[in-house]
DNA sequence: CGTGGCTTTGATCTCTGTCAATCGCGGTGG
DNA sequence: CCACCGCGATTGACAGAGATCAAAGCCACG
């Protein structure tokens, strides 16, 4: 239920015995798993260890609590909007013409994180195409050409800028 | 977007300068609040402190996750089934005919939690009570009858049993 | 050139949101 | 004590968004 980049670390909700945890990766990913489960006790004594696991954890709540709100009171068009916008200001790159993005998921999966179904997210596309306010270059390609306007038919806080990204330790923060 | 009971800590998703926080008490309350940014760097060297705090952080992501899942998934039927399980095992009270919810929410509360509208959530309750699973004593009360059945209307794994209550500190996980 | 997977498009149906009327109940003032 | 008022809950009618089912269309690959 959550997208991650390159150097993010992810999913402490994993953390659970019982809990079901499912990983897909979209490109080639390497990944390393930190069993807390394997020294209990550092968690409790290794200051520096817990407070990075508290940012961590700290940050997925912000992410999933946005997200939240997109599930739960957007209408589709937002959602996909939302969905664009964001992806553009992780992953994509700035070209010319506005924000070159190249997203290695399908309509399934896109449907499946925003709640939709890919019939709908295909038809939304279409629609956010029309609006002229996206260009798609292939399935897995699109050019936003105005990330300013795209923004703003999305009518959520926005969870951008330097402190959503990147995964650099906690900079004792308030 | 997130429902609390007497003894949780809650919200650290509040944390944030910018973020814009909404609390409301829906019975006599009194909170607690801890501002960390009064003693930066208390949280990067108390670990006792640090290991609370992503304890905290780390539930709450779970949480939130589960509900995740119930917006983005359920259908109506299935997001009140699931609440009101939920809350049954949340503050409901076994009695001899099942569990007794006494629920100090209005309509629009639950559909605001749910994702749904007020009137919706109304509909689906009248349902629920021809269902015989649940008996609504009045507006903010209301009985179990058969909590497995009720609970086997939502399909989602429900984050309930001791682990997701009580909010000890954290002992030592696995 | 044929096949299989994903995407797009179309037709249709169901669920939920919206708008509006009514009901039920507790509180207030006469 | 009772009529009145106001808020929330319920119920109904209706429209719209999205899901579902089905049929192409596209493209890579063998």
């Amino acid at each position: 239920m959550s997208l991650s980049g390159p150097g993010d670390t992810l999913c402490p909700a994993a953390a659970l015995q019982g809990a079901d945890v499912w990983l897909e990766a979209f490109s080639a990913a390497s990944l390393c798993e930190l069993d807390l489960s394997a020294h209990p006790r550092s968690i409790g004594e290794n200051a520096a260890l817990s407070a990075e696991l508290f940012h961590i954890a700290h940050r997925q709540v912000r992410y999933v609590s946005a997200h939240l709100v997109t599930l739960g009171r957007l209408d589709g068009m937002e959602r996909v909007c939302f969905f664009l916008t964001d992806m553009a200001w992780r992953i994509g790159v700035k070209v010319p013409g506005g924000w070159r993005v190249h997203l290695p998921l399908s309509r399934e999966d896109i449907a499946d994180y925003l709640g939709l179904n890919a019939e709908t997210v295909s038809r939304i596309f279409g629609r956010v195409k029309k609006s002229k306010l996206v260009t798609f270059l292939s399935p897995t390609d699109y050019l936003v050409n105005d990330i300013e306007a795209l923004q703003s038919r999305a009518p959520v806080a926005a969870p951008h800028g330097p402190e959503m990204l990147g995964s650099t330790a906690m900079q004792a923060r308030p």
